[in-house]
DNA sequence: GATGAATGAGGATTCATTCAT
DNA sequence: AATGAATGAATCCTCATTCAT
């Protein structure tokens, strides 16, 4: 940020490029030799930031996950009582900024890889519960069965990440860049207006 | 199905397997040797079979993904004017009997290798459009901006696909198994109900 | 020979087919399946009529060279007398008409396989003797110290089938068949020539 | 050669493996494995010195031909009217230090592999030109035409290389071992001799 | 911190050969 | 006599990791 901001420091730099390299091919798919010659590096001084492969992995979800969820409880905690719409901002706002971090989240999801129950137990269930609650609290959404919030919120996890992670068939599906700028404030518009008219909200108010 | 159902010759059980773990663990992470050795066979004999590992994943893939096109078509086929009601129905009732599918798919996209040009442009993309031209003709979908179509279209595919490929995350999430039979019948209900809602249909008639 | 010669037999097929590949790339280097897809056969074929890789090589080897040394006792046999002269016209049109041998023989010379003993005690040595005898009874060769016969026999082993074994290489470097018609005989005539001068014949007499 | 040689560097000491194995056995019937148990080590290993079997195979080729083609560049630029004698002393001399080069390139050179060619046309067709043009500056080479020039020097290098090459087989037929220091000199003076008399030149001067 | 060299385990694939059909 | 399928042993090579420098 600053004018001459100082070189990334070596262990950031490893996992910059671990990030996309994991997000692209995978934990197995991925070798330490990519990420240490993407950073310019000798496979074994790799190891002297992590002590090993696995780790730089849960290094670099940690660091992807944890800002994600902060960002998210942070946006329901200050206003418990939203319907969803600010949090598609933020969120949409937060994952441009790191778009190879769904695709990370997808290759575990899919695989159900070790890493992928604690993801889910500690970091996504809570959220999942925040979600539920607010749902409860919210009459906006009083035509939905409650027994159907759980699929609700799910719908809402596919809506946006899934734009996110397979961006790279959308992308070649639809002929253009879906992580665009604009392709991003288009779908962000898009998921506010379909989360009005999936919860039933009849006057958005001042929206 | 029969009573003595001769067994399955042993491409088909190559594949079978092949296919189960390829979708659990994706192409780099699973060694040859695993899907032999799940076969009861030697990784040698393999090769009698399929040319190369990649051969064989290309194999499942085609295998995996032509029905299920073949299923789309000739739905969308058979009623041009459907609102996606049937549409969901088919699409579901196929992925419940290939459940690995949908992973499959999702590890393609994720990654954007070298068969997900193939993928998007040979299958999906042709599905898409014709998708689109069913929008277009339909006044039921005027709330929608005919710029939305493309947009509608990507969140349905994330989720009906989302639940099959995701199911590793949501059933540890949901502590249920997402894609036992009540399950998946619940959520197509939903993606009914949903899409009602989201195509704005004031009437949606005996449905 | 016939008007219609019968198709060769497939022992034969075999045989010629692995002649040509053992010569080209030697015995390591060449697969049975590849032997057996010259010929058009599936590889297990093969094994119906030879019991194994070695032993079809020990026929090729055998087919080639037992004819050509028996070329050479034939005539030396028929006129003890020769100087050399006879023997290289004979030599020369025998391996022209096989001109595999020469290369087979020289991946076998150079490597000092297994086969290189017998090849070279059976059948190579007792030819060498006879050609010291019919150099210890020709005058001619008076020039040359007894010792030395081995020096010129060996000179002359590689002078004629150095021609054919390293054709690959000679015709790459002057940029012409070396093993054609024409400079086969040409390479007779050198022969002869130099044997002459070499053997210090003053008068050739009426050859 | 001094007191305490230095342990020569792993790479020299797996070149030295394995250009004695290839010219024993061939590229194909070489192993990776036995190379590296030569030098004692790991197999792996040896990747962190040549990316492949064939690399290190084109390493021990270029190694072992470039020192032999300057040698006699610098021979032929020295004297350029010698009359083959030098050549050969300097050449024998040469071979005799580096005695598995010939079966290298007589390997080579019978399979008509593909660094046959650039051997051909890089290495030894200029060697030959040169040839070519000290046999037409010299008159005592007056008895031979022109057109047998060729001739004339693949016959040369069928006699010196082929000792080399070809020792397994001659050593086993001779029953004495051909490269022995006593036998290459024995064979230096043979062809020093041979030459003079085929060039024709009456008076061999103080030989 | 960085690196070149080393390594055991494993990975895909090839090979010669066998056997039931 | 021919073949498809099967296999144990090798083959080349990659991988994550270690260690001395």
């Amino acid at each position: 940020m600053t004018a001459a901001s100082p070189p990334a420091p070596t262990r950031d730099r490893i996992l910059d490029a671990a990030e996309i390299l994991f997000a692209e091919r995978g934990l197995a798919g991925t070798a330490v030799r990519d990420i240490a010659s993407e950073v310019g590096l000798n496979p074994a001084s790799l190891y002297n930031h992590f002590p090993s492969k696995l780790a730089l992995y849960e290094a670099v979800l940690e660091r992807g996950v944890r800002p994600l969820l902060e960002v998210l409880h942070d946006t329901t905690a200050a206003d418990p009582l939203q319907d969803g719409d600010r949090i598609i901002e933020v969120l949409m706002d937060h994952l441009e900024r790191t778009p190879h971090l769904p695709r990370l989240i997808y290759q575990e999801a899919v695989t159900g890889g070790e890493h992928l129950v604690r993801l889910a137990r500690v970091w996504i269930k809570p959220l999942v519960n925040e979600a539920l609650s607010v749902l409860k609290r919210n009459p906006n959404s009083g035509e939905w069965a409650e027994a159907e919030y759980p699929l609700l919120i799910s719908a809402w996890l596919h809506l946006i990440f899934g734009h996110f992670a397979m961006a790279p068939l959308l992308s070649e599906v639809f002929d253009e860049d879906t992580l665009s700028h604009e392709n991003l404030a288009r779908q962000t518009q898009f998921l506010r207006k379909l989360t009005l008219r999936v919860l039933g909200v009849s006057n958005p108010g001042p929206q």
